[in-house]
DNA sequence: GTGAGTGGCTTAAGCGCTTCAGTTACAAAC
DNA sequence: GTTTGTAACTGAAGCGCTTAAGCCACTCAC
């Protein structure tokens, strides 16, 4: 197969050579701050790299046992929840900023399954794509940290995995946010509270599910329940149906993210329930969502960005250094906003 | 730089070769299913390749002169207005389905502006990393077409361009679908009809605003605002307040995107106007979102990850055969939804 | 004056793969 | 039985870069 034709052909350090009439390895000492070089020819050799528009080719230094100067990124979950879920974004941009400030480019896959996801990360890795690679939405025993390990391919979980496991991870306390939630609308004086959690097999799901039922038993609550769902609009609105059309309804439902929450609200209302008068509502994951629509959302906030930009840093420094150091990210904090209040007397 | 040393060295094809017992042009023609080897031997060099878990290595194709087989995505957009617009992922998933299934990777970045936009650009072209980028957010006579040409690089433009480019692009009619709300809304008895437009320098927010100026004049509506944001919520807010404040304030309301649709029927309950009753609301971009409120809002629907699978097959079709051929996507389609309905007469 | 550095450079090997130009063996053609 | 042709394979160059090893002054210590 022929290079592009139309492209006037990308200079070398070859052409730099001969341009400064020293030997390709001297341009690749100079170009790369290496000694072995004086300083006059490196500056001679910087500036006609500079001149011609060299830039090093990235499959040619991948190939001389560098790296591929990429880390990748599959995410899965199902097409239809992604778009409207801002986390992944929020995530990606915070990755992106460390990433790119240190020259990686950042590879996304979207896929179905888990076992798609490992398809692609071992394609990526056998293939030396990556230098890397972020695993989001850890299952309870996820069976992927198997296979990655194996791989060797180095790895930032984000999330704590239920195993210990000898991969770095990236990871925010999941309990004591759920239980400030608790306490906060115990405090408010309910009792009857409802908890619609994401996919089931995550591993967050579980922990904070734990924490919830903990903090139930530490308040005494006798009438709470935990609804499944796949973190879907639909589902949100399904769980929601199904707990606000009950003799002894919740009166107060936490969401654990904030798309499922807002749907949440759309159920009472086509109910006839007024929140939070009738019902108060909790978002589990905080975005502009949750301060677009009315009443605004009481959340969880994190700062997914920095999570991300934290994550992109364990896996840049266990690149170079083979040095896997998790890292506890700072703690989701309760924002109150108007769809949280006072249970009705009654 | 050595190798990572927990990894067992790869399997290569000249390890292939000296188990198969032949040299490693036969298990390279035999792999690619070039002539030049016999059946038999094929499926021996096959089956070897497979057992080994072989896989071939990315950098050593694309240095010999083949592809990165990666393709690239640089969005420009302010990180704030990112994580809430459903459109980018949407477009990613759609891209992606194609392009992973014929083994090319994307490649994301996030940038804030346009100069930067080319800089990662120049810089995935210049190091080789992509055979190819996909460019959204087209401005009215965009600086980043005349580098792009420049550069050579096999390009496919999301969006018609301003100006005649031998840049390939996938598009989509914006003009009818504004024509057919506006058409809708007077149909309705709408006569005082503001638009909230995305970020000026788009050309497509031309595109549409002509289009709305000139069904203004068909149907001679002489009371049409058209407010200019940055896609935000927060913009969104602002030029919804600033329009239902006035003295003779639009009766519809219509909005280039969803978030701000949704923002602006904040802004009504706020103010103590009803959606439709006071005020319709039409958001110019579809996803579920829309019907996650209440309202639903009634919206310009397009099938995205469709779009982005389009742009996706042209991309690749120009890099393998450098044949540019540009795309006229589905029309945008008016879904009604509970948002809109006949002013109240007065 | 010799030996031992040392700075500044070059040579060459090698990363894993593709591909062009042979080479060999063997069947078909005459 | 020689030529011709072709299928099946090998050799080797080359993609652009890194880097170990070598070479050649030259300086400095003794």
């Amino acid at each position: 197969m022929t290079r592009d034709e139309r492209a006037p052909r990308r200079p070398t350090i070859t052409d730099i050579a001969q341009r400064a009439g020293v030997s390709i390895s001297a341009v690749s000492y100079a170009l790369n701050g290496q000694p072995g070089v004086s300083e006059g020819t490196r500056q001679r050799i910087v500036a006609i790299a500079s001149e011609v528009g060299w830039r090093p080719s990235n499959a040619a230094r991948a190939l001389s046992g560098f790296r591929a100067n990429a880390v990748g990124l599959v995410i899965t979950r199902p097409a239809r929840t992604l778009g409207v879920e801002p986390f992944f974004m929020q995530l990606i941009a915070g990755l992106e900023g460390v990433l790119s400030a240190h020259n990686s480019a950042l590879l996304l896959q979207l896929v179905e399954d888990h076992e798609q996801a490992i398809e692609a990360t071992r394609t990526w890795w056998a293939e030396r794509r990556v230098d890397g690679v972020i695993v989001t939405d850890l299952w309870t025993d996820d069976v992927r940290l198997k296979d990655i390990t194996e791989m060797g391919v180095p790895a930032v979980l984000i999330g704590k995995p239920s195993d210990p496991t000898s991969l770095a991870s990236v990871w925010s306390d999941d309990a004591t946010p759920v239980q400030s939630v608790v306490d906060y609308l115990v405090a408010l004086g309910h009792r009857r509270i409802a908890r619609v959690v994401g996919l089931p097999g995550l591993e967050h799901t579980r922990l904070r599910t734990e924490a919830f039922l903990k903090a139930a038993r530490d308040h005494e609550l006798t009438e709470i329940d935990v609804v499944t769902t796949d973190y879907s609009m639909e589902e949100g609105t399904r769980a929601t149906r199904s707990l606000l059309t009950r003799k002894r309804r919740p009166t107060a439902i936490t969401y654990d993210n904030d798309v499922m929450a807002i749907a949440g609200v759309g159920v009472a209302l086509e109910i006839g329930l007024s929140v939070p008068d009738d019902v108060s509502i909790v978002a589990g994951e905080d975005s502009q969502l949750n301060v677009l629509v009315h009443p605004s959302l009481t959340a969880l906030s994190r700062d997914i960005p920095n999570f991300g930009a934290h994550a992109a840093r364990v896996l840049l420094r266990l690149i170079e250094t083979s040095d896997a150091k998790s890292y506890q990210d700072a703690t989701a904090h309760l924002i109150v906003r108007g769809s949280t209040s006072r249970p009705k007397p009654g």
